[in-house]
DNA sequence: TGTACATCAGTGAACGCGCGTTCACTGATGTAC
DNA sequence: TGTACATCAGTGAACGCGCGTTCACTGATGTAC
């Protein structure tokens, strides 16, 4: 007797979706995308072959919910720039002070970018997709920076001793580029490091930025 | 009349090597490849194909001078590491004083990236092919690194009022994270950004960790 | 000086692979009567 | 309650493409005699 519906050895069992309901595919496509993309860490290597695969479903699916693999990938850079940003805002908001927040919320950046670094990889190195911040105004990753920047400007408020003249858009820039230099330096695995700490990196350029709390007992607050 | 040797349209002309000068070809490939890195920026994306097209030979010829792809892109990359210390160590070389020294090494980094950005990513932030840097004792970058530490020292030793404790090689270090940080993410084009000239960036760092002429006339260092 | 031959740089055709995408289809689900 | 039918989620087979690489080969070059 033929056996019903079997699947294919080797394929997840996966129930067909009922009338209507379609569009949970869609969120398990993006879901499996996203999980794809973090192991590969680069939208070239993510072939809808294997995010079908991953679902339990064959190839021709995926385009029933997606026009084609750049919208694929839309919709999961969508996500993940959304889920950043709500991390690092949730870090910073832990904290007591602005000095305090701003660490955190650096920290959390570094913490992304360690433990997500295919990820990491897709949202701030790799080729976009077309697609994503095609419109500059709009570009998904330019609310995180503007915390970055306020973050930065409440230490300013809050009387930090920096340093220098400079305005808190070129200080939270400052920090961006050394934070992005070194876990992308560190992702890479080109080099055989003794890498320190992330966070005696970060440490020191707060610091050097004079973006640390303004010392009242009179102890430096720079050093590592 | 047939013509003779009339080579396949667009394809360009290229006359045979002669018996015991087949080693050009090699390095004509070399050459191409390394072209061709520059403008695709990814190895991935490089082709043995269009590198053969380049230097307008058949893809197999490749094979009798290079065991695989990654033979040829091991060849390729060892060449620009070599070009890059040598053209950072001339940019030094031409210095008056340790300060300027490390100044120009340093605007010399950031102008190759700018200048070569392919290039810039092949050897710093792309997947590198296995066989580059595989024995991380003799990775082909080290000597690079080293020289900026070294650079460093110097102006430490020349009296650099650096402002913290920190030794030649963490100094060293949190210069090419901010470096890396700036060009990698202009590289990107991810973001439509105001970017300040790399200069601007680079004389904020150096000035922040106090890696600057040491003020003899009351003026302060530091600010843009 | 002439000829047979070994050498070797490079060729042409093909291989098997994975890719994004298209197409006509199947068959379960829900609905109208 | 039963049946014909429209809907729609998902399938199976195939397309054309570019890729790295292999293989048997061609034909010009230099050399031995």
């Amino acid at each position: 007797m033929r056996q019903r519906r079997s699947p294919p050895a080797g394929r997840p069992t996966r129930a067909r979706a009922r009338r209507g309901e379609g569009h949970r595919l869609r969120s398990e496509l993006v879901a499996a995308a996203s999980d794809l993309l973090a192991e590969v860490g680069d939208t070239n290597r993510l072939s809808m072959r294997a995010v079908a695969a991953a679902v339990g479903v064959t190839p021709p699916s995926i385009y029933r919910h997606f026009e084609d693999k750049q919208a694929l990938l839309v919709a999961v850079l969508e996500d993940r720039w959304a889920e950043l940003h709500e991390l690092l805002g949730k870090a910073a908001a832990s904290a007591d002070d602005p000095f305090d927040a701003l660490r955190r919320w650096c920290l959390a950046y570094l913490r992304f970018a360690e433990e997500r670094p295919g990820h990491y990889r897709v949202l701030f190195s790799a080729a976009a997709p077309a697609g994503v911040g095609d419109d500059p105004e709009h570009h998904p990753g330019a609310p995180t920076f503007f915390a970055l920047v306020d973050a930065v400007q409440r230490c300013l408020d809050a009387g930090a001793c920096a340093a220098t003249a400079r305005d808190s858009w070129f200080l939270a820039l400052q920090i961006w580029l050394s934070g992005h230099g070194l876990v992308d330096l560190r992702i890479g695995q080109r080099f055989a490091f003794p890498w320190p700490p992330a966070e005696a990196v970060l440490d020191a350029v707060l610091a050097d930025l004079g973006l640390v709390a303004p010392a009242h007992d009179g102890s430096p607050g720079g050093g590592r």
